[in-house]
DNA sequence: GATCCAGTTTCAAACTTTCTGAAGTGGCCC
DNA sequence: GGGCCACTTCAGAAAGTTTGAAACTGGATC
């Protein structure tokens, strides 16, 4: 059996021309050349090189470079393949997350990442929490970042920061009079749109506002363009209310348990690639340096 | 250092769905191939298997099968290409020979040879003796067959048969008359052609004769069609005589010593391809088949 | 033609790696 | 919970590789 190493070592004493040069570029000595390359010979029953003096090749010896020569490099190129892979530089992941996070977190954290991984190919998708887990669920995303709650089952889930809620409402509307929290009975009289982020929201005074109205929208591009036609107030995450069209305005809620949780979310039971392991520790080590310096709250325990 | 056998039994156990399978198809023990499979997922630093029980692969390790078995294809093509090389079963290899042994002897040899090595190709290139010892000490030829005589420097040579030499005249010329073996003293009166291989004769009367003439002329086409336009007669060996066009007739010498040595020439100092040398060997044996059965006397001692 | 030199080969011993058989572990099914 | 199956772990055996020392080789130089 011929090994990859000896025909390696064959190729080498080729190009250097010379056992004892070849030995030292292998970091070997001249004798375990000198034995593997007998031992190449003696396996294919004939010389590689035309005298004892390795400079020239016979026939077969420069038969045998040529095909080698391919074959370390094919060989070479598959293992660091192969490494790069495992070690997270290389590799395809998609990314399926809400509109917020991944409007406003992800894309600084993919700069960085990708940085340091020039083949690294990433798939951002941006849909709301309930497809994001559907898209875990089924394989379709390689690692989600959606609302906490709705149905997790096959998901593995883990809690990574809040985000407080905000009202969002028309800038000439009588609640965007005031830049003070806003407290639960001053929605007493307005109609409110539920969508996604609200789902999360325990508090008893908000289920009891929830429960009056039957209108929930997923889309915060409609939910937004609702608000704006005059048809509702809503509650947003703070993130999400960045960049709000200048017809909206947002404000604080008082309720300090209102809040968004958002979570990353994983396929449960399957075996990470290593690139979307490496990403996921990206994420969590990016989240704590943002989270120091922002509203956000990270739920991470290091 | 992943070894290439290491990636062959992971390929296998993916293939196989378990250790016990692969083992078989290996020859190996299970033990041995579960230690394999953990130092490549030690040194990946990653599970290729979702589970102990190996039947279904973890992201890496579909990614690793995808790779490695590209690569243990490539690698077994590669090493099959190097061993029928080695072994003489494939490969290309130039001949260059006299017309008359090219025409009469080699084909059949060759299609015998190529009948058990489909991927070997030869070239034949037949021209007249100091171009084939050109072509061989230039190495444009791997193997000549050519006749004794001129120089040979740089040329390892093995006389291989002998063949003896018959004259060539005109179907009316008065030489043609008898068919009894032509005596040096019947050629006193006519002018005589040499062309190469006459200068392996040695007989004292040829060279009275053959002082007398400045006409030499080395393809044998050309040649004769002087013999045909009545310039002259010529002596060739006798298998160079075997298909002559019915204008002309050869009879045999008398003298014994004029004979035609054919040899076998190669490039001294230099390693054959393994071709190269199954030919060589092929040549030898097919000829001393062939010599049992015809006028041609073998010069090869077993 | 003796001597030197650089390079190569050969050898036995030391070392490393791989393999084996046996025992151990853990999940799964009845 | 016992039996079964598949995999892992272990220690010793086997195989293969590397090493340093010594012997050999061919060419250059005196």
């Amino acid at each position: 059996m011929i090994r990859t190493e000896a025909l390696r070592v064959f190729v080498t004493v080729a190009e250097c021309g010379n056992i004892r040069d070849a030995a030292e570029r292998l970091f070997r000595t001249q004798s375990a050349i000198s034995m593997t390359l007998k031992q190449v010979e003696d396996h294919l029953g004939a010389p590689l090189f035309e005298s004892d003096r390795k400079h020239s090749l016979t026939d077969l010896g420069s038969y045998v470079a040529g095909v080698a020569r391919v074959l370390l490099r094919d060989h070479d190129t598959a293992i660091d393949l192969i490494e790069q892979y495992a070690s997270g530089n290389s590799g395809r992941f998609r990314i399926a997350s809400v509109p917020s996070v991944a409007a406003l977190l992800v894309p600084e954290m993919l700069a960085k990442f990708l940085a340091d991984r020039p083949t690294a190919e990433i798939d951002l998708v941006d849909t709301d929490s309930t497809d994001v887990r559907h898209l875990v669920a089924t394989g379709q995303a390689d690692l989600g970042i959606a609302s906490v709650g709705g149905a997790t089952a096959g998901l593995s889930v883990t809690a990574v920061f809040e985000d407080r809620m905000r009202l969002v409402c028309r800038a000439d509307s009588p609640l965007a009079q005031s830049a003070a929290p806003v407290e639960w009975h001053d929605l007493d009289a307005v109609s409110l749109i539920l969508n996604e982020t609200t789902r999360g929201v325990q508090a008893a005074e908000f289920q009891a506002l929830a429960s009056r109205t039957k209108l929930r929208v997923r889309n915060v591009t409609s939910l937004l363009a609702m608000v704006n036609a005059g048809i509702g107030v809503t509650l947003l995450p703070g993130l999400a209310t960045v960049g709000l069209p200048p017809s909206l305005i947002s404000r604080p809620v008082s309720d300090q348990s209102c809040r968004r949780q958002v979570c990353m979310l994983t396929r449960e039971g399957r075996v990470q690639s290593p690139l979307a392991q490496a990403f996921q520790q990206h994420f969590i080590a990016s989240l704590g340096a943002m989270t120091e310096h922002s509203s956000l709250v990270s739920l991470l325990k290091a």
